[in-house]
RNA sequence: GCCAUGGUGGUGGAAUGGUAGACACGAGGGACUUAAAAUCCCUUGAGCCUUAAAGCUCGUGUGGGUUCAAGUCCCACCCGUGGUACCA
């Protein structure tokens, strides 16, 4: 019988959808398990072989825990919200929700041609109404709260409310955007709009001003990378840093949650640490510094207390409101010059021109809190107002930056930090500063002679006790922007009354995205959604009109997928108690500073109000690495440089030159991307495919070796746009899906990157064709009933061993190569029986499920294979009777030998020493000791 | 710069401190075939030795160290990849 995998795959395919085979109930008894795939944008250019890498690793994990006795909910579903389909109907005026209906379905046809075990019915769509009700719910219950301090948890802001009409907010210990201070008398005094302003500073998700990059004509913001020496990227328009009215999402109040919650996850070290650098802890002082002449006080952060006595200048943030203040009347123009260039340049100039020093004095002084003297101040642009206080007490001697000011405005530069071996030398004279933490306090008063470690710890010691400032932690981590001028996307369930936002009901949502004329900002710059028609409610006020960012339909599907269908609650009780996280989360690295951070601060918040039993979203995370494709190039000859006239002529005569891989370096050449279909796999080019493929190289010449035009390679991220694009699903009809299954597992550690080997895989499909003969006959299944040997069962039972430990450790490579071992080996044996080729279709089942089903239902089996019992391998028949430790002379190995293991130290030493072999290698030697590990012999040590 | 991570044949990659290169691709040789495809067998880290059988030396980015024993542990350096940055 042949291996008809086509027939066999559409057979089973089938047989899945129509028996609902992987849906997921809940079921008391059994354990659950759940495996999620981060669910993809469905772009226009469909899935490439790199996409499913991690599809097909957590679905033979879905698979094995389910042959465990596991009950398994594995869904999928699809971020349908994003840019790519608003600028397609910007383009065409199709309507973004048909762009991506066509894409999804698409997508699920590649997919289901892979054989993914997905309960499809659990299916969501983030552009679905019925889904987008839940993430608009979300925010709701966001407006909603406010972040408790003291305890450390999400609260309902009518308890707010609450203790302000009762005390103010003197006793209040809440995250919020600005300190207020107010009592209750106060508090009730206000207007409405007032008591709204107040609560937008403690709400999690808040109204706020912030910079963005506005754009004038274009009449829309930029980010940051669309902006380029102040004008837009497209068009060339001026660009101006504006204030605008934004939503945030306040995460910055569970930015200690977020990191201490790493500890507990099974992710990767890399991962967590870039979480950890994202959020950005830094633990630290806040001083305060006196000024000369003015009452107010100068606050700065620093997370080198230490180096107090090093202070010779202040520097404040351009935007730091002190700054209009202080600055004394002959520095005024100056000043306000200074403030006004910088607040024109973007971020990313700022960030282009990192070395230039610039900044300028107010003529303030400050004075210095321990020894009174006076300290000029400064303002300059490498002080940020968005971190710290937006101000800072420099010390040139030991920090980078504030040497490289001090040097361009010959400011004082006061070492107080001996490094170990140095001497004192002239400051002066440095090339940079020391920034190093390690070394001892010099001109220090009382911090004198200690390491800096102790020295920080003292300096802030002090400076409490003193009052001249307290110890504080700074992070790193913004509140994240939650508002986009788009149309494709989520609309806020928010509307403004006299300019108060208020949310809607839970009855009134979800709020639907209107169909709109033009998916274009407005010619006033008012985002897409202000041309509905009627976009107000019922009573005339108006909606929001921004809508929600691409990370918010994202935040919360791993719970909705528990519930999909509930109309009533984001998910049940009942559901999430058993469902409760994700067991196994699969997806790209990529998302480590955004969806994984954001879902996590998410689902923590969904805890604190009581709506999930877990606070983090995803246990254990194992991010796959991306296929990288192997791109050809061509060699275009540079025209020489001659005058215009010359070229218009030439341009006309002569062709396009293109020189062969080893004749590259005779020119200069600039290599040009070619389809990779066009060349073989010796890298030589089918040059009459190549001229027809586009029409610059229909009349070009080729200049040829050996009669080959031969091109380059580079291994590159797979692209439609570098023609390097291998598809699924022309493979999977050469191959079939488990041999591509097989095979992208086999590709390598599927946590690291790897290009796509176009050769490899017939090496796992000649391997799958072997397998599916160890049990074909002519035209039945050859199978024997007798009892298998001692032989057997031990390639057997070290074969269930190996690939259960592969696979629990997610190492599915080596668990191909084991199977595989393990297969050729019962080969060699022509082993046929059924007690052993049942167990081997079990184990294959996770990998290439549709020629396990088959060959199981050809055994006599009536059921789906899904559900049987992973077979466990018994101790007894991996003892290892002929095992030959190896032995070494000195560290060499030069024999194995057979002994027992049950033997005293002393016998085995004889015994060892005795053994023909090894006297053959000691040739006379006198031996000095044995090494014994675990009983085994291991090295033998002669003079 | 800082943080993370990796460096093993022609290639993808295996190796709880204990036979480095499993498994696979590619390459070379052979069998079957009129031929091709498919299939099967042998060789394949480098070098040396031998008629043969067998055996030897060197080898995991570089240089040190720990150990009876190091790809694996420690120290220093070089190179690649990813993240991040006037974050005080």
């Amino acid at each position: 019988m042949e291996y008809n995998f086509n027939k066999i795959e559409r057979k089973w395919q089938k047989f899945w959808a129509d028996n609902k085979t992987f849906k997921a109930e809940i079921d008391n008894e059994k354990p659950k398990y759940y495996v999620l795939d981060m669910f993809p944008y469905p772009s226009g250019a469909g899935l490439h072989v790199g996409h499913p890498l991690g599809y097909i690793a957590s679905d033979i994990f879905a698979r094995y825990k389910r042959l465990k006795g596991f009950n398994v909910l594995h869904p999928m579903g699809f971020d349908a919200y994003g840019l790519p389909a608003e600028q397609y109907a910007i383009q065409t005026g199709q309507h973004p929700a048909i762009t991506t209906e066509n894409n999804i379905a698409r997508y699920k046809q590649q997919l289901n041609l892979i054989g993914l075990s997905y309960d499809w019915d659990r299916e969501v769509r983030t552009c679905d109404s019925k889904y987008y009700k839940w993430t608009q719910w979300t925010f709701i219950q966001l407006f909603n709260s406010y972040f408790c301090k003291n305890s450390n948890r999400a609260k309902n802001i009518t308890e707010l409310i609450d203790i302000f009409s009762r005390e103010g907010n003197q006793n209040v210990n809440a995250a919020c955007t600005k300190e207020l201070s107010f009592s209750a008398e106060e508090w009730n005094s206000y207007s409405e709009k007032e008591k709204s302003d107040v609560l937008m500073n403690y709400r999690l998700a808040y109204l706020s001003v912030s910079m963005v990059n506005w754009c004038e004509k274009l009449g829309t913001v930029l980010a940051n990378d669309e902006v380029v020496n102040g004008v837009s990227v497209r068009g060339g328009y001026p660009v101006e840093r504006k204030p605008m009215q934004q939503w945030s999402l306040r995460i910055t109040a569970y930015a200690e949650r977020l990191l201490n919650g790493l500890n507990d996850l099974d992710w990767s070290d890399s991962i967590k640490e870039i979480q950890r650098n994202w959020i950005g802890k830094s633990r630290g002082c806040a001083v305060y510094f006196k000024l000369k002449d003015h009452d107010e006080t100068l606050e700065v952060f620093t997370t080198r207390a230490d180096t107090i006595f090093g202070v010779s200048f202040m520097v404040l943030s351009p935007e730091h409101p002190l700054v209009e203040k202080i600055t004394t009347k002959n520095y005024k123009v100056e000043v306000k010059h200074y403030i006004d260039q910088a607040k024109n340049r973007s971020e990313r100039e700022r960030e282009a021109d990192v070395k230039q020093v610039s900044g300028i004095f107010t003529g303030a002084y400050a004075i210095h809190p321990i020894t009174n003297k006076q300290i000029p101040v400064y303002i300059s642009d490498y002080v940020l107002m968005g971190y710290g206080t937006g101000a800072i007490m420099a010390v040139p001697a030991h920090d980078s930056r504030d040497f490289a000011f001090a040097k361009k405005f010959m400011l004082p530069i006061l070492e107080v930090v001996l490094p170990e071996g140095a001497e004192v030398s002239n400051t002066y004279a440095w090339k940079e500063s020391r920034d190093s933490k390690e070394g001892k306090m010099i001109n220090s008063g009382f911090l004198n002679g200690l390491e800096v470690k102790e020295a920080i710890n003292k300096a802030i010691d002090y400076i409490e006790r003193k009052n001249l400032g307290h110890a504080t932690t700074n992070y790193r981590l913004r509140d994240a922007i939650f508002s986009r001028q788009r149309y494709w996307g989520e609309p806020f369930p928010v509307y403004y009354k006299e300019g108060i936002p208020f949310t809607l009901s839970e009855e009134e949502l979800p709020l639907l995205l209107p169909d709109i004329p033009s998916y274009l900002p407005t010619e006033t710059g008012e985002p897409p959604l202000s041309r509905a028609e009627n976009w107000s409610t019922a009573g005339g006020y108006p909606y929001e009109t921004n809508t929600m960012p691409g990370f918010a339909g994202s935040n919360a599907y791993s719970i909705r997928y528990q519930d999909p269908h509930n109309d009533t609650a984001l998910v049940s009780e009942q559901a999430n108690q058993y469902w409760q996280n994700v067991d196994l989360y699969v997806g790209g690295s990529e998302h480590a500073t955004g969806h994984l951070l954001y879902s996590r601060f998410i689902t923590k918040f969904l805890f604190d109000i009581g709506v999930v039993c877990k606070e983090e979203p995803y246990q254990r995370l194992i991010n796959q690495g991306m296929i990288q494709g192997k791109s050809c190039f061509v060699y275009r000859v540079k025209q020489p440089q001659t005058n215009t006239e010359q070229q218009e002529a030439s341009a006309e005569q002569n062709r396009e030159t293109y020189v062969s891989f080893n004749l590259r370096k005779d020119c200069q050449t600039d290599p040009i991307h070619i389809d990779i279909s066009l060349v073989d796999a010796n890298n030589v080019v089918d040059i009459e495919a190549l001229r027809k493929w586009r029409k610059e190289f229909e009349d070009a010449e080729f200049i040829l070796e050996d009669g080959k035009y031969i091109c380059g390679n580079e291994v590159e991220k797979m692209s439609k746009s570098l023609y390097n694009v291998i598809n699924p699903d022309s493979l999977v009809e050469k191959y079939g899906a488990d041999t591509l299954r097989l095979y992208e597992m086999f590709l390598g550690p599927v946590e690291q990157s790897k290009p796509w080997d176009v050769q490899g895989i017939e090496g796992v499909s000649r391997f799958l064709k072997k397998f599916w003969r160890l049990y074909a006959g002519e035209d039945s299944l050859c199978l024997d009933d007798g009892e298998p040997t001692k032989e057997e069962l031990k390639i057997l039972h070290r074969g269930i061993k190996k690939i259960e430990d592969d696979i629990e450790r997610f190492s599915l490579n080596t668990c191909v190569s084991h199977f595989m071992i393990m297969c050729n080996e019962l080969t060699e044996k022509k082993c046929h029986k059924k007690s052993v080729l049942k167990p081997l279709c079990i184990l294959i089942a996770p990998f290439a499920p549709h020629i396990a089903e088959e060959l199981w239902q050809m055994m006599g089996e009536n059921s789906s294979i899904t559900y049987a019992q992973f077979p466990e391998y018994n101790e007894e028949y991996l003892k290892d009777s002929d095992y030959r430790y190896p032995v070494s002379i000195n560290g060499k190995t030069k024999a194995f030998i057979e002994f027992p293991l049950d033997k005293d130290a002393e016998e085995l030493k004889k015994e060892v020493i005795e053994n023909e072999q090894i006297q053959k290698h000691l040739e006379g030697k006198e031996v000095v000791k044995i090494i014994f590990v675990q009983s085994k012999i291991v090295n033998i040590v002669v003079k």
